[in-house]
DNA sequence: TACTTTATTGTATGTACTTGCTGTAAAGAT
DNA sequence: ATCTTTACAGCAAGTACATACAATAAAGTA
């Protein structure tokens, strides 16, 4: 499967279904200055479970939004990056971030 | 409850936290030029369930994003609207809209 | 009296998302 | 031979999200 879009009614509803979840945005953000590793997303991205960074991992690459370089080495090295689709999304994430961080000001 | 944020790791986080759910994005969408009622709202986001609808209206009043107002008047007469809070992510929904477009088109 | 309209609420049920925990491969170091 | 490292995979279980369907209140109209 090429990705798991249902149907959207609109184009809101699009976006919305390819990077909702709880991870996706977050995942999307740390990889914006370049390739991260397995383990250092893992890092990055705190409070996810391996299994969750994984599962959300794949989604993103069959969403087309990153790329996973696989080395051949032992122990094994993985590289994610973002897709050029991918990179157009990190402005708008980051202005949900600024709304974010003002917010939790507020608050 | 005020809301239901339970703790943001990132701002990033935080941000979809708040605006993320299956209906959010599209409510607030549609809301962006003035006051809608319940049932223009319930046509307006096409297929979604009265029950949906009014939970997630609630979700977003409580999160203060929208506002609720009752006439007190019969059949009742409820209107809705965003909050200034909630109209500043609407520049955000917007380009979102347009990326989501763009990438319907590209498949 | 029965019917219509509007904005819900309640209950039951189902599906999707998320977590926790254990296990694996394979080379290099001890 | 055992331990370490890295990047996962599998399974069971719980929680959150979502749907379907029925029901309500209360004034106005037929």
């Amino acid at each position: 499967m090429k990705n798991k879009i249902k149907k959207a009614h609109c184009a809101v509803d699009y976006a919305f279904q390819r990077i909702g979840g709880k991870y996706k945005g977050r995942i999307l953000w740390v990889l914006r200055d370049g390739f991260l590793r397995y383990g250092e997303l893992k890092r990055a991205v705190v409070g996810i479970t391996p299994k969750m960074l994984t599962q959300t991992l794949k989604e993103l690459e069959a969403d087309e939004l990153i790329v996973r370089k696989v080395y051949l080495e032992v122990p094994p090295k993985v590289e994610y990056s973002l897709t050029d689709t991918g990179k157009e999304l990190i402005p708008f994430i980051g202005q949900m971030r600024s709304w974010g961080e003002k917010q939790m000001l507020t608050n």
